[in-house]
DNA sequence: ATCCCGGACC
DNA sequence: GGTCCAGGAT
């Protein structure tokens, strides 16, 4: 019995794996920031995304790698002028955050983004989900990326309740673990980001259009609820 | 738990 | 007017 039931459940979680990558193929957005494996870019890119809409952040990363393409150019520039970038998207300090880093990776790093968790998340602006990005768009590692969003698809897919934010929810953290991958972790990781701003809304998912919604908890529940009202 | 922050969207 | 946004620091 407990076979069957675990068994039930590996094929589920291929299932989810499958057609995230499969949607992601056909569907994926293409950021700017998601061809390259620069891991510095990468990291800007991560620091501009942090609680800001993916769309308007491509203007002012496309400026910033431009102008700043390695630490070195941005340990030594002037905050004000960096500043200046992060107008139109607020969360300034982001900016302030982001010279002390890179004058860290000179001065600490060789100038080099290091490629391990620890080190990541020691450095100033990046936290848990940053770090494992770089690790996985800047170094190719099979790393999960858990944000709010991709926490919330794998929430509702896996039907786990919502236990305060996803990077403090262990059980999500192994879910994460134990689905991603070996092979596409990218696509999975970006696969599962994409699908939460296009269907996993918060507050008004749209189930009906989502890919996974054979293989979500959630998402059948919405339908077969809705079925009853509609009786 | 709160603050950061401007803009898109409803 | 609320809600939300590839979170992180305090």
């Amino acid at each position: 019995m407990i076979a069957v039931t675990k068994r039930t459940l590996e094929i589920n979680l291929s299932t989810v794996v499958q057609s995230t990558v499969k949607w992601f193929h056909s569907h994926g957005m293409a950021f700017p920031w998601r061809s390259t494996s620069n891991p510095f870019h990468v990291l800007i890119a991560e620091v501009l995304l942090r609680q800001t809409q993916a769309k308007r952040v491509a203007e002012p990363y496309i400026e910033l790698t431009t102008r700043y393409p390695d630490p070195q150019s941005i340990a030594q520039a002037d905050v004000s002028e960096l500043r200046k970038w992060f107008q139109p998207l607020g969360l300034f300090k982001r900016a302030d955050r982001l010279v002390q880093c890179a004058q860290i990776l000179v001065n600490d790093y060789a100038g080099q983004v290091p490629g391990d968790l620890k080190t990541l998340e020691s450095l100033p602006g990046l936290g848990r989900y940053s770090a494992r990005a770089i690790l996985c768009l800047g170094f190719n590692q099979p790393v999960p990326m858990i944000d709010e969003g991709s926490g919330r698809v794998l929430r509702r897919t896996l039907g786990h309740e919502p236990r305060g934010p996803a990077f403090s929810d262990p059980a999500l953290m192994d879910a994460a673990e134990r689905i991603l991958p070996r092979k596409s972790h990218r696509d999975f990781n970006l696969g599962l980001i994409d699908i939460a701003d296009a269907y996993c809304h918060p507050t008004k998912p749209d189930c009906i259009s989502c890919p996974l919604l054979k293989a979500c908890a959630y998402g059948t529940s919405q339908i077969s609820q809705q079925a009853k009202k509609c009786s």
